[in-house]
DNA sequence: CATGAATGAGACTTCATTCAT
DNA sequence: TATGAATGAAGTCTCATTCAT
């Protein structure tokens, strides 16, 4: 619909098909962490990932197609990885917590990945089918993993009879909620690493964290009652 | 933003123009929750107030502005629910942190208040300017509520010794992140009211999390230790 | 999905919103004519109508909707016209037919209004719902009207038998033809008048081609034929 | 436009080289006819003469050269068609004139080659310089054989004496005409294979048109008068 | 004060054209 | 020669903002 003039000649052409999809993404991923979708110019992603406009278009349809890329691309490897670890688990199920969470921790929530769940947070009603799509694909794999690691704890009589769903989201939230912050507030206020709170370590605050829902969820002995 | 009622003015015209700034500032939080800044046109919002595009400018002089607005505005109701929990409470730790909760939970997580938070961690990075404002007039004190309850709670003997900052974050996180849920995808996915489990209970999620956490808390007699 | 820097402020802002419209159709039309819908900016189009590009966008929300504006408005009401003066008239059909065919030509073949069968003849296969609007809203409509005014004529006894479409058909067509061709090579030749033969004027085309015609739907004395 | 054939030069991929240039025009005149040419995409046209967009550019410079050759290239063959159908015929005029009106009709208003006459029509003004060339070449050629007929007819007592220019032009007018719509709208609907009208057979418009005007022709007896 | 017609910068997206391979 | 990845000018359309009424 458009009849151009005098097309331009451009300086370097590297071509390199194979990587570009992934530094796109990347890009992509950085600069919708840091300012949002909608914020976010397709150009920039581009110039970002070092090439034009155009060829930003020439792997991903529309914006929002690239949107659902970078989803898929970060997130569904993590899920399978998770599950295997829950499957070969031989040692305790407080222990396959600990090392669940530190490895989302390390894999995730160290990782510009874990500012996507902030995105997606931000735009899910803009974009219904994401909402399924997300949904389906990444938190309900997750719950499904800290479920089943609970539920494993609680069937070999370590830890308690509990609300299985509630106790998931209770182990998950803390961790998804800092990672969160550190990249809403975090990254304006550089002191501040937690939710708010200055200075704080992530590991000190997962620590804690595990160390008081696990014991929350041990087996007391008779006699020995802590009531709400 | 306080506009004191000239009484005697006039009918309910006239009266309205006293209420306006109120009225606009309502509506664009709701619609500013629903969709995100950027894709909320400043129409709507006047719009949604019952007024036109130009008027909505008469009283704020950008849709930046209107937005900082709206997370001001809020904020001092935010700050006066905190204010208020913050209460002389004279029972257990447990049954204050309970309170806290429950009171929380009432007075904010099921209002809009609770889509402020949505909204500010949507776009602090692209308005800093609100990043040290808000953690400093809702975060923190928040979290001085909760870590003042735990410490309280340790310095009477009745919790173990624990990180507080840390503890406070497990605290609130879980609840907090509810409450971000229902206003995202909550609103996409009606099945699914919390955060990506289907058809959950808030009221047992956050219950069975203070259940957990106040055991995790409890000092342990003697001879009973779990370790994590 | 766009924030915009600083907007413009522009200078001399006229409010019309009467005569807007009529004025954008018009330098539609012409625009469309002489440069086809493809290879017309929609910007060209404000300009010419000395408003900005928005404000097109203000009365016709797209430019396939200005172009179907444009048919619309200045053929619908010819198709009227013609069938009351089909409806109203009293003398001689050929008369009828000669009235009919001066009409068109004054009111649609002399005006920018004949360029539109150009623009659709060159679009319809890109705009396949154009095809069934215009052949519904134009084409049939003025083909129901030649094809009775010939039925009047062969019913009176005036004419001939004849393949009632097939006549409409050849009395139009060399009218719409030679509007095509003063709308295409015309404009670039200008001596060209006809499609193709130079300097000719379209009355002598008009009243050559009816008298031809006209001669052809005679009934002929028993005895006196000429055989094909 | 002619590369000659070097016999013994290789297998099918070599002696694809060398039609190259005519099966890029074939695919060019199609979807050009099709789509018009500013909705025909350069790669479209090369993908369909199963090339690479490249090698569109190899052979010609640009779109608009493309273009151009596709006219001037099916031009020469419509010229051809011009010249055989202005055989030495020695029947009479009538006859001739039916004979050189259904030839055109196989040769050219039933083959692709309609099809050019409607994209220059749609795109002359885009492409002035095509104007007099495309008259010159084949406008002109046609009117003179049909207006060479006319006055043969004439001088030979067959035909009245009338206006040549305006009586070729009402001959050719309905076919071109017909030829035309094929391309458009009989394209889109189906159903409607003529000028607008639905379900006609183009054979009987054309012999209705022949009947009408031969009859219109005729050199009445004397005593048998019908006025305008 | 209020309105809403008007503006134009700029967003997304397309595609003619180039050129390294 | 042939390819197709890469480019960027330009097109359509949106919407924050202005200002005459």
């Amino acid at each position: 619909m458009h009849l151009p003039v005098r097309p331009g000649v451009g300086p370097a052409r590297q071509r390199r098909k194979e990587t570009r999809p992934q530094e796109l993404l990347d890009a992509a991923l950085r600069l919708f962490v840091e300012k949002g979708f909608a914020a976010t110019r397709a150009e920039e992603v581009a110039r970002a990932a070092g090439v034009s406009k155009g060829t930003l278009y020439l792997y991903y349809p529309s914006k929002e197609e690239l949107f659902k890329a970078v989803v898929r691309c970060n997130l569904t490897s993590l899920i399978a990885e998770g599950l295997e670890i829950l499957a070969d688990y031989r040692g305790s199920s407080s222990d396959l917590l600990v090392t669940l969470m530190q490895t989302w921790w390390d894999r995730v929530g160290e990782t510009p990945a874990a500012g996507i769940h902030k995105i997606v947070l931000s735009e899910v009603r803009n974009f219904p089918e994401l909402a399924a799509f997300y949904t389906a694909e990444v938190i309900e794999p997750a719950n499904r993993l800290f479920r089943g690691a609970v539920e494993r704890g609680v069937t070999q009589g370590e830890f308690r009879p509990v609300a299985l769903d509630a106790v998931a989201h209770a182990l998950m939230a803390p961790m998804i909620f800092l990672a969160l912050h550190r990249h809403s507030f975090g990254a304006c206020l550089p002191a501040c690493g937690s939710g708010g709170m200055p200075s704080q370590d992530p590991r000190l605050l997962i620590s804690t964290h595990l160390d008081l829902v696990l014991r929350g969820l041990q087996v007391r002995e008779p006699g020995a009652g802590a009531g709400t």
